[in-house]
DNA sequence: GCTCCCATGTAATCTGTTACATGATTCC
DNA sequence: GGAATCATGTAACAGATTACATGGGAGC
């Protein structure tokens, strides 16, 4: 069995959804997988390409009027035998995020106090923002169009960006408090 | 004024500790910055020679009996104010975590229970096991031979890998309880 | 005419991992 | 003799970002 980055196999997974060309997987996962992935065109397109290439799917080009053409990908059963294959897989480790706001605390010792007292405020403000998109998503997802049986994995994947970036949020203000 | 990736700037702050070599700073890494960075010799040495190529540091390589050699590397003043400028520099972007499980539990709707259920408890041993380790590094920060200025922000950031991982852990719990 | 959104794609570059190569010393 | 730890380094590869190129349609 042949083995994906883990970008393929996310969008192998969207496309059991009904985003089907390239752009719409860019902004599905931009909008509802942007607390735990993201993706650039760069691997977006080359992916497709190789995806169709090995007979996961195929591709339709489609017309719509007042709008550009966009390629349609559909899994194939060989498509859909790699997700499952792939999601029954065991998990090997967990993430070790490289945090560049922590990264530099570490050395806050070097720091004025002026600058470490503006990045942990900074950093709040950008969590509190993140906390709000994730209770938009959480709105967008609950009242979509998506079936019911995708919205409750999705919502359980916003719970966990929604409680640790809380927990990120309520460091950032006992750590303030310290100074 | 030359840009250089995170990984150097990490390396340049390390070189203000009494961690010098190329080893001693995978060491430090691996054992006190692992809850949000980590690096590969890889990147280390290469780094390194672009240090010195750069003028940012010095090497010197120091024998110690019953030890193999070892080169040690010295700020100079030029590394101290590149490293300075660069903690004084604002954050850009908080960091999104690309995270395998969550991916997967997206498409949990394609899994089997089964399936979700080993996975979500395998994450959650893991975090707990994460957990520990953070309390282990907590341990050797506070009873360490390292200055109490630096210890002070190192468990800061110790703070927020034990917060986040706490989240993460009864996020675990919850979703576990749903099914 | 201009800007924004839709849409696809490639090439260069950067960042990071893994595998490999080498060799000294210590402890069993 | 073998395993573990200390120590340095490179080359190949994988993964991901960024910049660039192109072009249609809608609304102002």
């Amino acid at each position: 069995m042949k083995k994906y980055n883990h970008s393929t196999y996310a969008i192998l997974g969207i496309l059991t959804t009904n985003c089907r060309s390239g752009y719409a997987i860019k902004q599905l996962i931009d909008q509802s997988l942007n607390h735990f992935w993201k993706i650039s065109y760069g691997q977006i397109y080359p992916a497709l390409k190789l995806i169709v290439e090995d007979g996961l799917a195929t591709v339709r080009t489609s017309s719509h009027e007042s709008k550009p053409d966009r390629n349609e990908y559909f899994l194939t059963s060989k498509g859909k035998e790699t997700l499952r294959n792939w999601l029954e897989a065991p998990i090997e480790q967990i993430p070790v995020e490289r945090n560049e706001i922590l990264l530099k605390l570490f050395f806050g010792r070097y720091q004025t106090q002026e600058t470490t007292l503006l990045q942990l405020e900074d950093y709040k403000q950008k969590l509190e923002a993140r906390y709000q998109s994730y209770l938009n998503i959480e709105h967008a997802i609950s009242t979509g169009k998506n079936s019911e049986e995708d919205a409750r994995y999705w919502l359980f994947t916003l719970d966990y960006g929604k409680r640790v970036t809380m927990a990120a949020i309520e460091w950032c203000q006992a750590t303030l408090k310290q100074f």
